[in-house]
DNA sequence: AGTAATCTTGACCGTTTTAGTGGGGGTTTT
DNA sequence: AAAACCCCCACTAAAACGGTCAAGATTACT
């Protein structure tokens, strides 16, 4: 039941690009600082996304990235999947990666009937967020939480 | 988002002990051949539920374990969390073992809002379930899936 | 009393996953 | 041509995972 730094990464990720979609392109630097994310890593990171065709790229001096998609064409469930695999607690509930387990009889299988739910739980939530959705939340909670003293000047 | 094969065995073991608990005491090796989980390794799993609470156990010849608690006080959710850890998908939005994690502001965190619906709902169906329920499912999926050549004699 | 079947405890171990780091290469703008 | 980017591949340290092993303690039975 968990999402690993990786694909927190990720997400933190796309919601910078997101919230950046009326740019040319973000640079992976910038995204790091910002984020407090290690380079090295997020560029192996942000490589993944591209070829998961979520992200392109420009290269050389002004590249960077940009989202390949309208962010309301990003679901959550999309990316997660993509980067950490079945959003199932156990595969052998999982949609779209299945895996047999190792218990005697999947048709008896009380955990497995269980586990349905918590899966579907999940799906319903991750399948209807997109990316869009989750840069207004962002949005919102900044309006919310604008430091004070940013209105000084 | 996933739950290790650890804690499968955990619940497995649960049901059977659930569903014997008529009996006095279930032996480690019954259970370990019943749902095919290796000795040794149950044996810790086991353990570690009586250290929880969950099961008492006897020792000596004839010894073995049994569920310490009704299984109607028994949750879901609450062997999970002892066997696994955090139900949430990042611990930043852990109820029970909460951690700060890398964000730059956890009040502008839109993922934090997302995996927050998601804890929830994970939550709400392992809070929701007990092993007595658990049990009940599993005798009527086993009512269900009869093998017909179970009948023949 | 002795023995065999259990649980108990703690250490150990190999493999896989995670979270990176590093070096060198290719592209594009200036 | 040089600087600032992205691209690719290999490597590694640490933790988690899935077990295994040895030796001890307890109890039931004969």
């Amino acid at each position: 039941m968990k999402l690993s730094l990786r694909g927190e990464y990720a997400l933190r990720a796309l919601i910078v690009l997101g919230l950046n979609a009326e740019k040319d392109v973000v640079r992976i630097q910038t995204i790091s600082e910002q984020q407090n994310i290690p380079k090295r890593f997020l560029e192996q990171i942000l490589n993944d996304l591209r070829s998961a065709g979520i992200l392109e790229s420009k290269r050389g001096v002004s590249g960077g990235y940009r989202l390949r998609l309208p962010p309301e064409k990003i679901t959550l469930a999309s990316v997660i999947r993509f980067i950490e695999g079945p959003l199932a607690p156990v595969s052998c509930v999982s949609e779209k990666f299945y895996e047999r387990c190792s218990c005697p009889d999947e048709n008896v299988c009380g955990i497995r009937s269980v586990m349905k739910e918590v899966r579907d739980a999940i799906v319903k939530i991750l399948d209807g967020v997109t990316l869009a959705q989750l840069c207004d939340r962002v949005r919102q909670l900044q309006g919310k939480h604008a430091n004070p003293l940013d209105y000084i000047i």
